[in-house]
DNA sequence: TCAGCCTGCTGCAATTATTGCATCGCTATA
DNA sequence: TATAGCGATGCAATAATTGCAGCAGGCTGA
């Protein structure tokens, strides 16, 4: 939509810190857009950026605008794609932005049946924190979030709330794989491979140990679970996660798991929610509808 | 502000239901007009209009796009006057739907106060009746909406609720002009001058004399308050009212109220709202504080 | 201290987009 | 059947945007 390239512009320059940078990603001149800039500050009656030795930093009336900017940009995909929705064409993009246990089975599953039936609909699935995944709703980089034990939830409109146990992670050789539930205390006995502070897993086993009066001395820690689930399987040491980011059984029959006892490590919950007040485009409200449906039939939800 | 041009003259083409009438207001050639639209229309890959013989009409795409051109517009005044108001200014413009009782006394005194405080602040005030005022809502033509007894409220946020009980309004040698409180069949012995039918203050009488079997013959009857008035006055014959919309008895000596006794007539209820979901510009929000603690310190509020 | 680099900004010329005029074909109305 | 009003279009004039080259200013590292 041609009409809000200048404000396209302005959210590249903001993201970007400097004009030169932003025009090089944008394909133009720094020439024409520092003008757009100059031309929308005019207009405004505010200058919209800071300018600094080494950039351009968007001033207070900036980040007004600028929110405002990328609601409209994320509003007309909206808009354009319930107009191709009702020409009867199933197209439109989805951004989601996700903790890292839904990233192995879950979304891939999800993505491709939604795609076997709508395929001119694409997708963007971004690894968020817990924290983050917040954030990227509020600049608007993502329609959806799917959270495991949200830090803070102020701008998340709650569609579905996913209760999961967490689980060790091990090989079949391992002392603990004969138990069919396992109690945290016979969990540190063993050497440990932990997610980093700021995840859910990691958050819930902090506080569950500290209630215990033990603390978690894990043999390696890791923000990559890809690293940490191969690692625990190498040294075959425990590691942690929920149950949607478990592999089916009869896929990894070399891996077990073992729900811990719910008395020591309470379950924690992954949410699934949008921007509180914003609306979604067809496709992004059509794929949540399937993943709460998939929740639904499939875990314990409310 | 520039970019949003396109979008203003598709709202234009929208409202004047041609595009050589719309180019006409708009100051510019049908051409050009005509040209921007078709434009948009290629962008968008859907026509945004039918053709018709006499002009054109809004397709369903169109309508989607309209409305949200509406809300894009409506923003932009918002944040606007949010950058505005952090550069210490206050500035903006409040536009205001509501119903007659609002306009003789109320709101003049409401908005002066406001602009003696807030001088570049600028009103539109509509007159609407209960139904049209949640229509100048929902096609943002209204910031806020002051109604008497609303008929349907979905798009409607309530801010306040204002209780007023229908008065009659006589000359002081009205033979009920003795009375401190009326009984309806008393009223209804006399000439009436009633508001036409999608007034509330009407629904409620004709709801009330329903339910003791009678009928209300008016002798006259207008959708002009101010005729109403100015007739009941001269042929000395009862009109009704609410509180809000009545003078103050030093002001306007010759006219006698009184209230007709609830368990006759229910007593209806102002409401003081906004578009649901919407932001209100800080002008507007500020406003609306004003008159609403103007009604909880003058009326009976919840 | 000083050269090198990156920044935002601006005058001028080329390019591109927009506008207005005249006109066409169409359809409902009188 | 004539007419009036509508949207669409070719063409020329006009206005806006862009790109190039070059400016001054501040940070960085030798």
């Amino acid at each position: 939509m041609k009409h809000l390239l200048p404000l396209q512009y302005i959210d590249a320059v903001a993201k970007a810190g400097s004009i030169r940078q932003a025009a090089e990603t944008l394909a133009i001149t720094s020439t024409a857009l520092n003008r757009r800039i100059l031309a929308m500050e005019d207009e405004l009656g505010v200058p919209i950026f800071e300018r600094l030795p080494r950039g351009v930093r968007l001033s207070t009336a900036g980040e007004i605008l600028v929110h405002h900017i990328r609601s409209q940009l994320s509003d007309m995909e909206r808009v354009k794609s319930q107009i191709a929705d009702l020409a009867g064409e199933r197209r439109g993009h989805v951004s989601i932005a996700c903790s890292q246990a839904m990233l192995p089975y879950f979304l891939p599953e999800q993505v491709s049946s939604y795609r076997r039936e709508h395929s001119a609909v694409t997708f963007s699935i971004l690894l968020r924190d817990r924290a983050a995944a917040e954030q990227s709703l509020i600049d608007m980089s993502a329609d959806l979030a799917l959270v495991f034990e949200p830090v803070r939830m102020l701008e998340f409109h709650n569609l579905l709330t996913v209760r999961q146990s967490v689980h060790a992670v091990m090989t079949k050789d391992h002392p603990l794989a004969g138990e069919s539930q396992l109690r945290l205390r016979d969990c540190l006995q063993y050497p440990l491979a932990l997610p980093t502070a700021h995840y859910g897993v990691r958050h819930l086993l902090e506080t569950a140990v500290r209630s215990i009066s033990g603390t978690l001395q894990p043999v390696v820690e890791s923000d990559s679970f890809e690293f940490l689930g191969q690692h625990a399987l190498a040294e075959n040491i425990l590691a942690f996660q929920i149950p949607i980011g478990l592999p089916d059984a009869k896929l990894r029959p070399e891996l077990v798991n073992r729900p811990i006892d719910i008395r020591d490590v309470p379950p924690g919950s992954i949410y699934v929610g949008q921007l509180r007040g914003r609306a979604l485009s067809v496709a992004a409200a059509r794929f949540a509808n399937q993943m709460i449906e998939t929740f639904v039939e499939r875990y314990d939800c409310n």
